[in-house]
RNA sequence: CGGGUAGUAGCGCAGGGGCUAGCGCACUUGGUUCGGGACCAAGGGGUCGGAGGUUCAAAUCCUCUCUGCCCGACCA
């Protein structure tokens, strides 16, 4: 490509807002433009990056024999109601009317849609297992986009779907998934992490989420460096430690002012874990055949030292959602903020209790009246409730295998697995007759890997002073040649040449200043620069940077083509090198 | 959806009741330069986010509204 005849240009300085460096140089360079909120353009150069991704996600896909297809963006609400999810996924799935008044709605995923062929494509037991996937744009009105391409409205997905006999069938193709995602994340040069997952709104069992660790991320990660667990904060367990003593007599005490656990624990002179903190809740049960809703209070208690995970808490409750309640909400049932605690409330509530507060005794609990607590609780004999993990792990609490100190990290999710099982096929009567003649629910698995935001990962990780440095495998162009003399001929040679070597070359053959030349090749990355210029061609030779290492050779002009494929040949087979082959046992 | 912040040229910003709305970069033309964001000269480009109001006079004050960004809630 001709740089005189590209469509996007440099821009000097960061349009506000870019706030990572990622972020900032895929604006500068020319890869994206924003359009709205969390709606983006890919230009001529982030569309080559993304191409690239997707050829490498194909080949993977491809080799895990999956067949690529494609499905509308557009469904009929009808399937989505099948499935309950109309009604339980809130805001977040744009709705409209057709012309004849039909409900329709912009997917966000494609279960529902893959279902609805695949029952009519899967008879019989000898048409499983079958693999099926899209690269595909979907539309998800997230309530906050951030941080450029890394949390979008609008977005491309590699989605894939498989359907299997059993349980045994969806293992497999799953660690295939496994493995793939994997391979797909460093030949793009991203480095991973597979993490145990919350599976919030797809509602399967098993789930993997895969991480780009950086401090951009926004979920919080919980690995051990001795063993190797890790898990998203939303679902990692941690050991927990208990100090059971004999229960003694519950005894009312006046503590003034001790709203918080802190203030409350000092005031006693006690340690946090000896008193139990309440949290109250508002689940929103949605009932998935017609969307009816209902709100109910729950009390979460957790052991002083400790916070509740609001997911973990979600999935003991099996609420659709949860936000914090109202003051007035929490002394309809009988309780007092800052004061408060089961013990005496009254109505309609759910009381969850960890394992920590289940296994404690004779802890300090709110007395339901301002400025009193109750000395020496016991769950069980005091109140009642559903015992279940709900506190969140902490950079430096036990790890739940090893029982060595947890760290915490930030990463960004690229991808996730999930094993759905039947709940789709179920819902969607997509059934297979068996051996024995029997209709049986197909077994489902649904994987994932966001494009853009993987792109934006990319940016994130290959980035200096001077702009990106994408490596090879996902560059838009392979080769930037950089004229500096004024005659065209010679430099016109070599980028015909290198093309018909079936390099891909960015040409800027502008009429720019050397500074401003190299200072968008600079900008854009492109692995290998060529400098042609009076002072090596005074000898019949040009120059070649390498963007990464800011290396620089000369070669013999009639020995470029050759000298340029060998080091993408280098480039590639260091990425190939590298490539991950993780499997899951 | 709550809190904060900002909308003035393509990008970054200044101006905060008064006369023709500025600056840097980018852009156009001419000239000089020519290996790390050149220089000189002359230019083009704005309904100051939108609507309503106050005023002799509004980019500037008031009301409403839209939009972006950040934090939180939320989410993949």
């Amino acid at each position: 490509m001709r740089m005189s005849r590209m469509f996007s240009k440099t821009l000097r300085e960061a349009p506000n807002g870019a706030d990572t460096k990622g972020y900032e140089y895929l604006l500068r360079a020319g890869y994206i433009r924003q359009m709205g909120a969390g709606i983006f353009s890919l230009l001529p150069l982030g569309y080559r990056a993304t191409e690239k991704i997707k050829a490498i996600i194909r080949s993977e896909m491809e080799a895990i024999g999956a067949e690529e297809m494609e499905m509308p963006v557009v469904n009929p609400a009808d399937i989505w109601k099948e499935t309950g999810r109309y009604y339980s996924i809130d805001k977040e799935m744009s709705r409209f009317k057709d012309r004849n008044n039909r409900d329709m709605v912009l997917a966000m995923t494609h279960e529902e849609a893959v279902t609805d062929i695949a029952r009519g494509e899967v008879d019989s037991y000898k048409r499983l297992p079958r693999l099926v996937y899209q690269i595909q744009t979907k539309w998800r009105d997230d309530p906050r986009p951030r941080a450029g391409l890394i949390r979008v409205r609008e977005f491309t997905m590699l989605d894939s779907y498989s359907f299997d006999k059993d349980a045994e069938g969806l293992d497999k193709v799953y660690k295939d998934h496994y493995k793939a995602y994997f391979r797909i994340f460093s030949r793009c040069g991203l480095p991973s992490i597979a993490v145990g997952a919350d599976s919030g709104m797809m509602g399967g069992k098993i789930s993997h989420e895969y991480m780009y660790l950086s401090p951009i991320g926004e979920d919080t990660i919980i690995y051990c460096p001795e063993c190797g667990y890790t898990a998203n904060r939303q679902i990692a367990k941690f050991r927990k430690e208990y100090f059971p003593e004999e229960m003694k007599a519950i005894e009312k005490k006046a503590t003034p002012e001790s709203k918080t656990i802190e203030a409350l624990a000092e005031y006693l002179g006690i340690d946090p874990r000896k008193t139990a903190k309440c949290v109250f809740m508002v689940g929103s049960f949605i009932n998935d055949k017609n969307g009816e809703e209902e709100d109910k209070l729950i009390v979460a208690l957790v052991r002083g030292d400790l916070e509740v995970e609001e997911s973990k808490l979600s999935n003991a409750v099996r609420a659709n959602a949860l936000r914090p309640a109202h003051e007035e909400e929490i002394e309809a049932c009988g309780m007092v903020p800052g004061y408060a605690s089961p013990i005496g409330a009254k109505g309609d509530f759910i009381c969850v209790v960890d394992e920590t507060v289940a296994n404690s005794n004779n802890l300090v609990a709110g007395a339901n009246e301002a400025g009193y607590h109750y000395l020496n609780t016991n769950f069980g004999r005091d109140y009642n409730g559903t015992v279940a993990d709900i506190a969140s792990a902490r950079d430096g609490f036990a790890c739940p295998v090893c029982g060595k100190p947890l760290k915490a990290s930030k990463g960004v999710e690229i991808g996730n697995i999930f094993q759905l099982g039947t709940r789709y096929s179920e819902a969607m009567n997509c059934t297979y007759q068996d051996e024995n003649g029997k209709q049986v629910p197909v077994v489902m698995g649904s994987y994932g890997i966001g494009v853009g935001r993987l792109l934006a990962c990319l940016a994130e990780e290959y980035n200096d002073e001077g702009g990106l440095k994408l490596p090879v495998s996902v560059a838009p162009y392979q080769v930037h040649l950089v004229s500096l003399v004024k005659e065209t001929e010679i430099a016109d040679k070599i980028y015909e040449d290198l093309q018909k070597a079936g390099i891909e070359v960015l040409y800027d053959d502008r009429k720019e200043t050397a500074g401003v030349k190299f200072a968008d090749a600079d900008l854009i990355g492109i692995p290998l620069r060529i400098t042609l210029g009076n002072r090596s061609l005074k000898e019949g030779k040009v120059e070649v940077k390498i963007r990464e290492t800011g290396e620089t050779t000369s070669f013999l002009l009639e020995d470029i083509a050759e000298e340029i494929k060998a080091e993408i040949a280098r480039e590639q087979a260091e990425i190939d090198r590298n490539i991950v082959n993780k499997t899951l046992d």
